[in-house]
RNA sequence: CGCGGGGUGGAGCAGCCUGGUAGCUCGUCAGGCUCAUAACCUGAAGGUCGCUGGUUCAAAUCCAGCCCCCGCAACCA
C-alpha cells in the first residue's frame, strides 16, 4: 500500500487572534496537500492550536476568564478562518485535548526513566515580565538590566532538564547526512551553524506556583512542562503515536503510514524549535534517522519592508481581507506574490493587482472568451476532427523562425504550430510539477499556469476566430481552434484547483465538463491534464464570468 | 572579523548551485484587434546585473576584498 503524504503545520498560539502570517501558512500547507491529492495520493493534513502557557493564563487572568475558556474563543476564530479561506485539513490539534495530554505524559516519563530528564537548581536574576531568567548576555553597556525586563529580582528555582547537549553530536551527522531535512537550503546552513553552538541542556518545566495552565509531569505533580514537550509533539499526538511502545518499529500501522511529516514553519520556529528541539526529541525517544521530519521553511510577509507584529499594530485581519477580495482572491495572492522562503511586501494593492492582471484580464477572460466565440460559432459544440488532419499538423520546430514575426491575417501552418506547441504544454507542466510542489515552488507552478493562459490569448489573436468564421473553407480551422482553447483550460482548471478550488470548479462547471462531481475535490486529478479528454460534439456551458475585475477608485 | 538574507531597466521580482545572446509582471509610449470582464495581441524606450580586483576564450553567475540595506529579546508565521 502505498505510503500516506502527511503535511503538518506549525500549531498557532491561541493568544491573540489570527493574522495575515497565519493565513499564509495554512493556506500554502493546504495548497501543497491539495497537490498532492490531485496526484491521487492519500493525504493526512494535520494543523491546529497551541493552547496552553503563560501568556495565555495571563491574558484569560486579564479578561477575567478561566483559560479554558478564554482559548475556546480564540481556537473558534482559527477554525472559522480555515473554513473562510477553504484550508481544508485532515485533522485538527488541540493542546489541550486528553488525547495529547496522554502521549506527552507518555514520553516525559519514558525519557524521565531512560535518564534523559533530570531535576536541577537554577539561581540568578530573573525578569518577572518575560518569565526568564536573564544571564549577562541581557546586560546593557551600564551592567544593569535594562527596562524593558521589567521588575528583576533575584530568585533560585529548581527545574526539569532534558539532556539535549547529549545529543549534539547526532544532530550535526544528520544534518550532514541529509541534504534535504530543512528547504531552502540556505535555512539548513543556518541551522547546521545553530547547532554547533548547542551548550547546556533545555529547561522543560515550571512550578506550578508559577504556571499550572500545561501539563502536568507525569514524575511531579508540582510542575507542568514548559512549552516544547507540549507543543511540538502534537505533530505526532494526533497522528495515531502510541508512547508506551519504545520501539519506534512496532508503532500502531496507522501512525507509521502517516509519519515523517512534511512540516511547514515559519523561519522564526527553526532555530531552535523545530530544527534542534523537536528533532532531538524524536531521536530520544528513539524515531530513526529516516524517520526524520522534513522542515519546510517559508518566509515572511512584512509591510513596506517593516516586519508585521502586534507591538507595531499593523497587523493585517485576513477575515476583512478575504471579505473584501474574496477568499480566493487571497489565496491566490498569498500563493503567487511571494518566493517560498523568502519574505514579500504585503500591499492590498499588489493583491488588486495580480487578481485583476492575472484572474480577471488573462485567465476569466480567456474562459469568456473561448465560451462565448464557441457559443456564438458553432453552437457551444466542440469538433476535434480538425486534430487528426496531417495537414496542420507539422514537425515541431520548423515554424518558430519563418513564423516568429508573422503579422498577417491568420495564416494556416502558424495556427497549426501554436496549435501543435499549445496542446504540449500541459504534459509539460504535469511533467514538472511534482518537482516543483517537493520544494514549495507554489509561485512557480502559477507561473507555468500563466503561460499556458497566456498563449492561449495569443492563439486567439493569431488565429482571429471572428475571420475565419467569414471564411466557410476555414471551418475545419476554426473548430481547430476552439477546441485548443476548451481543452486548454480543462487542463489549466486541474492544474490550478489546488490553489483555486472554487474557480476550477467554476471552469469545470462552464466547460459542461464533471458535473456528476460538481463542487468535490474528486473532480480534479492529475492523470486528467492529458490532452484531447473533452470528446468530440462535447457541449460546452454558458460563460459567466469567473473573475469579476476588482474596481479601484483609480480604474473605476 | 557573531549568524543568515538581500543589493538586477521607474516599481516588484526571477536567473546565480550546473559560467556562454539579461528574463518575467506592473508601469510608460506607439500600433493592431473587436470574440471577450474598457479585457486581448504586437512593437518600442529604459539596465556599467552594489563597488573593486582575480580566475577564464567568456562572469549577473565562480573566487577574494570592500560598501550599503534587512532579520536574529518579547508579542509573532
Amino acid at each position: 500500500m502505498p505510503k500516506t503524504f502527511f503535511i503538518a503545520t506549525a500549531i498557532d498560539y491561541t493568544n491573540s487572534p489570527p493574522h495575515i502570517g497565519h493565513a499564509y501558512e495554512k493556506v500554502l500547507a493546504d495548497v501543497i496537500a491539495r497537490y498532492h491529492r490531485l496526484k491521487g495520493e492519500d493525504v493526512f493534513f494535520l494543523t491546529g492550536v497551541d493552547q496552553h502557557g503563560q501568556k495565555v493564563q495571563q491574558s484569560a487572568a486579564k479578561a477575567g476568564v478561566a483559560p479554558s475558556e478564554f482559548v475556546k474563543g480564540l481556537t473558534q476564530k482559527f477554525v472559522d478562518l480555515w473554513k473562510k479561506l477553504d484550508v481544508k485539513y485532515d485533522e485538527w490539534a488541540e493542546t489541550i485535548s486528553p488525547r495529547h495530554k496522554k502521549v506527552v505524559q507518555g514520553m516525559l516519563q519514558r525519557l524521565f526513566d531512560a535518564g534523559q530528564i533530570y531535576k536541577d537548581k537554577q539561581s540568578g536574576y530573573y525578569s518577572i515580565r518575560q518569565e526568564q531568567f536573564l544571564t549577562d548576555k541581557e546586560r546593557g553597556p551600564d551592567g544593569e538590566f535594562g527596562a524593558e525586563w521589567g521588575q528583576v529580582e533575584f530568585r533560585e528555582e529548581e527545574n526539569y532538564y532534558f539532556k539535549l547537549s547529549q545529543h549534539k553530536d547526532w544532530l550535526l551527522r544528520y544534518i550532514d547526512n541529509r541534504k534535504d531535512a530543512v528547504i531552502p537550503d540556505f535555512r539548513q546552513t543556518e541551522l547546521r551553524n545553530a547547532v554547533e553552538r548547542i551548550s547546556g541542556d533545555l529547561c522543560i518545566s515550571r512550578p506550578k506556583s508559577r504556571l499550572d495552565w500545561g501539563i502536568e509531569l507525569p514524575f511531579d505533580k508540582d510542575f507542568v512542562t514548559y512549552v516544547w514537550f507540549d507543543a511540538l509533539t502534537n505533530y505526532i499526538s494526533f497522528a495515531g503515536y502510541d508512547p508506551k511502545i519504545d520501539n519506534y518499529e512496532k508503532q500502531p500501522s496507522e501512525f507509521l503510514d502517516r509519519w515523517p511529516a512534511l512540516q511547514i514553519i515559519g523561519k522564526d520556529i527553526l532555530i531552535p524549535a523545530h530544527g534542534i528541539y523537536w528533532l532531538i526529541m524524536l531521536h530520544s525517544i528513539g524515531f530513526p534517522d529516516e524517520a526524520m521530519p522534513q522542515l519546510l521553511v517559508h518566509g515572511w510577509w512584512n509591510l513596506s519592508g517593516a516586519k508585521i507584529s502586534k507591538s507595531a499594530g499593523n497587523v493585517i485581519d485576513p477575515f476583512a481581507l478575504a471579505d473584501k477580495y474574496s477568499p480566493e482572491a487571497v489565496r491566490y495572492y498569498l500563493m503567487s506574490d511571494i518566493a517560498t522562503g523568502s519574505d514579500a511586501d504585503f500591499s492590498e494593492e499588489r493583491l488588486i493587482e495580480r487578481y485583476n492582471t492575472d484572474l480577471a484580464n488573462s485567465l476569466g477572460n480567456l474562459a469568456n472568451r473561448a465560451l462565448n466565440m464557441t457559443h456564438r460559432y458553432c453552437g457551444g459544440q466542440l469538433d476535434r476532427t480538425f486534430e487528426n488532419d496531417s495537414l496542420f499538423l507539422k514537425p515541431n520546430g520548423w515554424w518558430n523562425t519563418e513564423l516568429a514575426t508573422y503579422t498577417g491575417p491568420p495564416n494556416t501552418p502558424y495556427i497549426a504550430a501554436h496549435l501543435a506547441w499549445i496542446s504540449s504544454l500541459g504534459a509539460i507542466a504535469v511533467a514538472g510539477l511534482p518537482a516543483e510542489v517537493r520544494r514549495g515552488g507554489v509561485h512557480d507552478i502559477i507561473g507555468t499556469i500563466n503561460h499556458i493562459v497566456k498563449l492561449n490569448n495569443e492563439l486567439v489573436e493569431i488565429a482571429s476566430p471572428w475571420k475565419l468564421v467569414k471564411e466557410p473553407n476555414r471551418s475545419p480551422e476554426l473548430k481547430g481552434v476552439l477546441y485548443h482553447l476548451s481543452e486548454s483550460l480543462r487542463i489549466i482548471a486541474v492544474l490550478i484547483s489546488p490553489v483555486l478550488p472554487k474557480a476550477a470548479h467554476g471552469i469545470f462547471d462552464q466547460l459542461n465538463w464533471k458535473m456528476e462531481l460538481s463542487g468535490r475535490e474528486e473532480r480534479f486529478a492529475l492523470k486528467d491534464a492529458e490532452w484531447g479528454k473533452l470528446p468530440d460534439g462535447h457541449v460546452v456551458g454558458k460563460p459567466v464570468p469567473l473573475f469579476p475585475r476588482i474596481e479601484t477608485a483609480k480604474s473605476g
